[in-house]
DNA sequence: AGAATAGTGTCTTTTAGACAATATAGG
DNA sequence: CCTATATTGTCTAAAAGACACTATTCT
């Protein structure tokens, strides 16, 4: 059997790297809260084109273990609910006249010339999540001079095909409000209809009459009615519902249908 | 801006490489003829364990002109509506032990150590797609002992992940059914109704009610009845249908409820 | 009492789902 | 006429969807 038809010139792999060429990770961080839907953006030191939260996949961790890490990095957070949504390659993907070798070098301290790997091709791997915006404190590096909440319906000029990621996170997140179980690592423990409600037409971006709706999750068996009541203020107290853990397991791996 | 602090000792990436590194691509290539659901495997010389139809990005293409360009090497077929399912990665997923630098070496006419870059980390990214296998004559390569149609109720061992890659297809495909117009790429221009009957049954491994399935899919306007009926021998007619181009169009960009 | 919010029920229309007899083409 | 296949319609049950009044809590 030869190999080498394929055409890579070097046979042995250099395992010092500790990141793996040619694969980014690009997080699309939903956030929540108080109908308000907004994705966690950056942007570069001296640019005005902003840039998903990113990073690379170093060689000893998964996929997944990337994602976590590169989210928390902006986040703080743990156990983000990580979902894969595709992954983006071609060749041209990471040139922007916004972005180039020699603007980079004009606001840094090295040369950078578009030999770099920096600039190679690059496929993006993507993920997205979502999250209450509120409990974030987004952290920026050196090298971010932003790092702050965007409403989704207001997306700022975005680096490369950025702004296509979020499209098609958005365009996920609403397919699988449809077939699996949106909410449980967002919402409280213990949550009210009206907020879960909310939390499905910000989603959706469209009004879902409240009684249908409760009727309808609560006949999907992933949400189940307390005995309690959540205390907010001058008003009526709302019942607390919370996801029943089995039917939510079960609904995660085989998918359900929600007609909404 | 200081950029090589992730790490990567080298920051002049080496061009004459044809193929990207770490990145393969894998193509989950579905069947379909006469109620039959056939995946196409390839063993490669010397082992007796299958793998899909994959290969490696080149530095000039997409992400899907590789996959095109991995498929037509296989099938001799263009226009393979190819979707990507998801991007597979983690430092283990191209260790097994039945595919080993040591066994590869025995076989082989050079040496090849774990070391080389074959057995490297891999990141695959995924696509599948579905064809008529009777229209294919599988072709193997000097290193594909065999490549030959397999039922998916049958599936031979598998190296590395590959299994998972066809589960992740499968249920991709059963989801889309039920979202996106399927079997345009695949049935005739002019096909009847227990054709695509059939290939609904196959694929959803379900009975459908034909009368029912024929209501509903005719009622969400993607298939329409022509006048015309199809001669198949010594048995009534049927009629034949066609998918409606813009309806087509229409419901492939922004998905649809398909309840079966 | 008033303001704000939550909770609940019924009716109509639509859709799903079950079901079987008739029509056609060719031999 | 026989065989194999295609076509078609009705009924019932379930679900979707539209809709508005009452209940609670606190000030």
């Amino acid at each position: 059997m030869q190999i080498d038809t394929i055409l890579m010139n070097n046979p042995v792999y250099d395992q010092s790297e500790l990141y793996l060429r040619h694969i980014s990770i690009d997080n699309v961080i939903l956030g929540y809260h108080n109908k308000e839907l907004k994705v966690l953006l950056q942007r570069p030191q001296g640019f005005n084109k902003w840039l998903l939260p990113g990073g690379y996949l170093k060689r000893t961790e998964t996929l997944i273990d990337a994602a976590e890490r590169i989210a928390k990095e902006r986040t703080n957070l743990d156990n983000l609910f990580l979902k894969q949504f595709g992954a983006f390659g071609s060749p041209d993907r990471t040139k922007d006249s916004d972005f180039t070798p020699q603007k980079l070098s004009d606001i840094s301290d090295i040369i950078i010339d578009d030999k770099h790997w920096m600039f190679d091709y690059f496929v993006s791997i993507c993920f997205y999540t979502l999250t209450d915006f509120e409990k974030v404190q987004p952290n920026g590096d050196a090298y971010m001079e932003e790092c702050v909440w965007w409403s989704v319906d207001n997306i700022p000029p975005m680096l490369y095909d950025h702004k296509d990621m979020i499209n098609s996170a958005l365009k996920t997140l609403r397919l699988h409000l449809y077939h699996y179980p949106i909410g449980y690592e967002l919402l409280p423990k213990k949550f009210t209809l009206p907020e879960i409600h909310s939390l499905y037409e910000t989603i959706l971006n469209k009004e879902l009459d409240i009684r249908n709706f409760g009727k309808k999750l609560i006949a999907t068996g992933i949400i189940k009615k307390l005995d309690e009541k959540k205390k907010i203020g001058a008003h009526r107290s709302p019942y607390l519902y919370m996801f029943d853990d089995n039917q939510y397991k079960d609904a995660l791996n085989k998918g359900i249908a929600i007609i909404l």
